[in-house]
DNA sequence: CATTTTTCGAAACATTATAACAGTTGTGCG
DNA sequence: CGCACAACTGTTATAATGTTTCGAAAAATG
């Protein structure tokens, strides 16, 4: 994620924020700077090694922060990886689907209502009520497979 | 798992490996075994819980087990719950759904192909190449559902 | 400004997973 | 058969991830 886009993504947590009269601390704001500067998922020790913020800072508090941001839909956590990204549409809920490059790391969400409904009913013929669908694909992205062929 | 299909099973796997040349120890198939009694997934230490077998059995020593299961497609792991169940289909590959109910905590495997094609295609429009998709919904399956609405 | 709620700091601990290396067993082949 | 090799297993240690608990500090509330 670019500076640009940085900023614009804390802008709109902090207005999300104020909307939802929830706190957007210092702290939450920094986690969620570190996970959007990074090109790839994050770890959350990750997270707290970057963390050295004058006092020390232990994995309560990385993933207190990561909670928050969860619940708020800021990030994404990816089951997968034991991981964390930015998400980038943080506006409205929504049930997204990851492709997760095993080469260079990077990961695309996507955001197909064809792909949620087709499991949602799916589900729903069973009798079954779904409340949080994960749904990570691993795999190799466009560039990377480009570049296999080449070699 | 009723006693018959766990046999049926744990026959499956016999011929499966016969037929891709592959060793069925006695360690994997009480692995399997335990995987498959359950109820419910089961995590890998609890699995080593009940490993008692005249000799100490360490983590390496499910973890070897499970990843051997894992490849011959007799078990599933459940990325969410960090844990193993076994297949209800092993004869052929195949890429499943599972829907978690977060009550009970049974899972049920789907094995839609409406789903699968859909996500692929999906995943194939932005030039990715799917290889494993990890699709699992946590929720409240009927039989819960149900209880919950009489009480 | 006292009260209540929320957040944060800190230490310990729990769970899940892997690395590294040695020993053992099974398999194929001369 | 018996040797050589590969596959499997045992063992110890350690890494990586995630939680519990308790108490102090800070912020919102009235």
């Amino acid at each position: 994620m670019d500076e640009e886009t940085l900023q614009a993504a804390l802008n709109t947590a902090d207005v999300l924020c104020a909307q939802r009269g929830v706190r957007f601390t210092a702290q939450r704001r920094r986690v969620l700077e570190l996970v959007c500067r990074a090109e790839r998922p994050v770890g959350a020790y990750e997270i707290l090694g970057q963390l050295h913020t004058g006092a020390t800072a232990a994995p309560p508090t990385v993933y207190r922060a990561l909670d928050f941001l969860l619940e708020q839909g800021f990030v994404h956590k990816l089951e997968t990886l034991h991981a964390f990204i930015g998400c980038t549409h943080p506006e409205h809920p929504h049930a997204s689907q990851f492709l997760i490059c095993a080469d260079c790391g990077r990961v695309k969400e996507l955001e197909s209502e064809a792909v949620a409904g087709c499991l949602r009913s799916a589900a729903q013929e069973t009798g079954f009520h779904p409340k949080r669908p994960v749904i990570e694909v691993l795999g190799t992205c466009a560039q990377c497979t480009h570049k296999a062929k080449k070699v």
